[in-house]
DNA sequence: CCATATGTTACTCG
DNA sequence: ACGAGTAACATATG
């Protein structure tokens, strides 16, 4: 579910919240495949009586530094979410961890579908090693961007498959490249191979403006069902009503007043202005 | 009952 | 070995 600008959403909540520095006095672990292959126990253990030194976000990990030296790095995937909670508070339907600290709070972590993973390791690079760059650095400009990008003409690997494959850019999902590639006029399906340099250029100010914009509105929650985001604070995010393609099929583009359109691309619900968005 | 879901990865087939 | 496409993970919702 959460993608870069949620989980940057979620990052600052806790960070707001005064947990880091605050030492862990409990972990309970409800889903032992939430740390698999480690075992619950050991992963309580290790994190108990610990202090997180630094909560930091890279791609769509929360990484969280603690003061052993070693790293406590969760992914939340479709629909985990971390909750502040008052230490006190009961079991939640679908919580599957909470840690509690010595300030009498705690972090729940919610997860319908038990698709989020923790890791406690000691190199943080056996986890973020092989990610791209990060799209909100100064560093990742149109020529970086464009360089990335395939060459051979042979790979018929779309544009928007690509921009999903965290290895490529970090942090970007489904919804955000819908919307980036809206914003850059560039059809989901064209081969990532055939991108030009000027294409790279749109491209790149179009996903940093989505994400941004994103993080301003504290994310997207897409319903307010089970499962859609919140942050740490409980709270939606703000950031659909300024969507301009995704989950808006059937409604005017905001750009030219085409119909927008669904399909299916990369496996992925995909939104495009048929008219904005050629092949 | 069926399709779909904001993510990732293991597996299969050429 | 590699790349591309598919299945799987587990559960809720429309």
């Amino acid at each position: 579910m959460p993608e870069l600008p949620e989980v940057q959403t979620v990052v600052n909540e806790i960070k707001k919240q005064k947990l880091v520095g605050e030492k862990i006095k409990d972990v309970e672990i409800l889903v032992p495949s939430l740390v698999a292959p480690m075992d619950t126990a050991a992963f309580a253990k290790a994190l108990k009586g610990r202090k997180i030194t630094d909560l930091s976000r890279r791609a769509k990990y929360i990484v969280a530094t603690l003061d052993d030296g070693n790293y406590f790095i969760s992914h939340l995937r479709m629909s985990g979410h971390f909750v502040t909670i008052d230490a006190k508070e009961e079991r939640g339907r679908f919580e599957r961890a909470r840690i509690t600290f010595a300030n009498g709070k705690a972090l729940r972590y919610d997860d319908i579908r038990k698709f989020g993973r923790f890791n406690l390791v000691k190199d943080k690079e056996e986890i973020l090693g092989k990610l791209g760059p990060e799209p909100l650095e100064k560093s990742f400009t149109p020529k970086l961007l464009f360089s990335l990008f395939p060459k051979d003409k042979k790979v018929k690997l779309c544009v928007k498959a690509w921009l999903l494959d965290q290895t490529n850019v970090a942090g970007l999902g489904n919804i955000y490249v819908d919307e980036a590639l809206w914003l850059a006029k560039i059809h989901p399906e064209r081969p990532a191979a055939s991108i030009t340099m000027r294409e790279a250029e749109a491209l790149r100010d179009a996903i940093q403006s989505v994400l941004k914009k994103g993080i301003a509105n504290s994310g997207t929650s897409l319903g307010h069902t089970q499962g859609n985001f919140i942050s740490a604070d409980g709270k939606h995010g703000n950031n659909a009503e300024t969507l301009n393609v995704f989950h808006r099929q059937g409604k005017p583009c905001p750009r030219c007043g085409a119909i927008i359109e669904k399909s299916v691309v990369a496996q992925r619900g995909t939104h495009i202005c048929p008219n904005c968005q050629k092949k």
